[in-house]
DNA sequence: AGTGTCGCCTGAATGC
DNA sequence: TGCATTCAGGCGACAC
């Protein structure tokens, strides 16, 4: 049955978690029913998060307007009318909900936070690993604390380009792998995109920092920019399927190239390879051995 | 300061 | 069938 006022922002596997392009599909998702709306209610059901929710929350929040939403690195802020803002980070599982008549709502397990417009519509933040986060700080100050204060630049701002990758990663013996993956040094890439990242630019993951040439960071920079456009884009046409079914769809009707593709053929043409899964500093890198250097 | 490891947490998948 | 084990990983704390 066709479902017009259920709008759910997911990841469809367990294992696709979001980064930032689903984190900008998150808000991008949210914006319209939250954006210039005040918040008449809220209710917490636990805050034992990971990083808890500040016990003030709800009184902060209150009778407050959202004036808009922002997106840095994996974190949504929520910039509020009287100079707070709330941090939303959806950690692992992290999942919200949109219901644009509240009435509609049912909850679910894990459902942590429900927050009740006055337009009657409410969203949720569900997360059954409670490793998100959602907690205040203040417009002016957010910027400049806690995981924003050292926080490496926004890879799809136009002056993120190869001489700023280059710079940060050449004293770097750590593998190329974990040094994007350092928050540090680029924003919002997380364990999917930098295989993507690296397979496409034919960089092998275990390749320490230090020895990628400029023209080989330059490409990595451009495939970085490509691979998040491209799954933002995906993103973006999911959400609008969403809003005419029952939720099955996942962020995207593609698969990846090397993530999670253990054992399969690569995709490059005349690449004779097969996909491998290697464990770098406890985490999966997915890559085809034959074609990255 | 840079680098690596651990613990947090639940549910899905796997093993016996 | 049922119970135990393994695995997934972003991030903060910590050790070296």
């Amino acid at each position: 049955m066709y479902n017009s006022d259920f709008l759910l922002i997911k990841s469809e596997r367990i294992f696709k978690m979001p980064e930032l392009p689903e984190v900008e599909t998150v808000m991008r998702g949210l914006e319209a029913t939250v954006k210039n709306q005040s918040i008449s209610r809220l209710n917490i059901n636990r805050y034992d998060l990971r990083i808890p929710i500040p016990q003030d929350f709800r009184q902060c929040l209150t009778n407050q307007t959202i004036n808009t939403l922002t997106r840095r690195g994996k974190y949504i802020i929520f910039h509020m009318s009287a100079g707070h803002v709330a941090i939303l980070h959806l950690g692992m599982s992290g999942r919200v909900r949109i219901f644009k008549d509240s009435e509609a709502y049912k909850a679910e397990k894990h459902d942590h936070v429900v927050v009740y417009l006055e337009s009657g519509s409410c969203f949720v933040f569900n997360d059954p690993r409670r490793f998100g986060m959602f907690y205040l700080s203040s417009d002016t100050l957010w910027y400049n604390e806690g995981p924003f204060e050292k926080m490496g630049p926004e890879p799809l701002d136009k002056t993120w380009a190869a001489p700023k990758l280059h710079k940060a990663i050449k004293t770097r013996k750590a593998p190329i792998k974990a040094a994007l993956l350092d928050q540090h040094i680029v924003a919002g890439l997380g364990n999917i995109y930098v295989c993507e990242a690296l397979y496409r630019s034919g960089i092998h993951p275990t390749r320490p920092s230090n020895t990628l040439t400029m023209p080989e960071t330059k490409t990595l920079t451009t495939n970085i920019k490509d691979v998040l456009r491209e799954a933002i884009k995906a993103g973006g046409s999911t959400l609008r399927d969403y809003q005419h079914t029952d939720g099955s769809l996942g962020y995207f009707q593609h698969g990846f190239a090397v993530y999670d593709q253990e054992g399969t053929a690569c995709k490059t043409a005349k690449c004779k390879g097969r996909i491998e899964r290697i464990v770098q500093s406890g985490r999966s890198t997915f890559f085809c051995p034959s074609c990255q250097h």
